[in-house]
DNA sequence: GAAATTTGTTTAACATGTTAAGTTATTCGA
DNA sequence: TCGAATAACTTAACATGTTAAACAAATTTC
């Protein structure tokens, strides 16, 4: 039955059980991170079936749409592209050359250095998924306004450039606890 | 050493007016989940050493923080407060009982239902973070702004709502593509 | 009131996030 | 030129994200 429901949507009276909250911080739910984190979410949320049904996850497209632009890059280039950390590209480049989706080779100058580009069968599954990519895109922007939208992206830009030059803090803190 | 730079490194080009249909859409550097993402790790990476300091991950912390703000709560309700899943709430919740940092029992009631709330040690833990991580979130207030941030929230709330009636759409896209 | 369904939570399985360590190739300095 | 740094990945190990399935308790149906 579950007389109360409890809607993500609604927030008249949740954060708790309408008991006693003794500490303070209690606005958390309120907290930047978690803004960030919600908002990302309600937009991820629309998009996942799609490249799910399409055999891909959030990060392989971003790999895949990444390299549609460029010819052929780097992996530590895609990496930096793509936001995705160097461990988690590399398996990711492995399945996607597994699924032939990419293709792979050393630069011939630096041994070290790989160097990725897409495939026909990756750029055909670019295509498959692109249009409906771009009408949930449209359809957000259709929703939240365009302005405004713009508007947000600029404040994030912002706010990306106002920590960039905070080096992190805590650094040597409890050093000596472990 | 390749002497070109990025790829994307441009963003001054068309954003509203051409409107890219056919083009590898647009930049996707400048994409809204892309934007989300960005903006979410340069503030998370201020607070991730110190939480590592104290033996503790996001998620962790997340939900010590949200148990500081009630006397006990559900498994249930915790996952949304926290905004975890089930399976990852169930995992933690695991490790941070055997760590001793929260208590469970199930409820009476109904015995389905499991009640959390956080330890004496973990509140210790809590009272041991909590200085370094306002302190983090105070500098990044003051960098970016106070009021800014307030905006920027306001907007991230928003944009939650406008994306909340929006039901996932390509469901029964390509089903039998692959 | 037993079977079918629903609900709350956990397990399982696979993919990614995150940090540390390992490999191989390149560069640098005595 | 040889060996100690460095650089570009890749592996490893552990934690979480994500979806599906399992499970047990509660609710609904017949």
């Amino acid at each position: 039955m579950s007389g109360k429901k409890s809607p993500n949507g609604s927030r008249s009276d949740q954060e708790g059980t309408t008991e006693a909250r003794r500490a303070p911080m209690r606005e958390f739910s309120r907290s930047l991170p978690m803004s960030l984190l919600r908002a990302r979410e309600a937009v991820m949320r629309q998009f996942r079936p799609s490249l799910r049904n399409h055999g891909l996850t959030e990060q392989q497209w971003r790999i895949l749409r990444a390299l549609t632009a460029v010819d052929t890059i780097e992996v530590t280039e895609l990496a930096r592209v793509a936001f995705l950390l160097g461990p988690s590209l590399s398996r990711i480049l492995r399945d996607l050359e597994a699924r032939d989706l990419i293709e792979r080779r050393t630069a011939k100058a630096d041994l070290r250095r790989g160097e990725v580009s897409i495939s026909s069968k990756g750029l055909k599954l670019i295509e498959a998924v692109a249009p409906t990519s771009e009408a949930i895109y449209a359809e957000i922007t259709h929703r939240f306004g365009a302005r405004k939208l713009a508007e947000l992206q600029d404040m994030l830009g912002e706010l990306e450039r106002s920590l960039a030059a905070m080096e992190v803090a805590g650094e040597g803190e409890a050093e000596a606890d472990e």
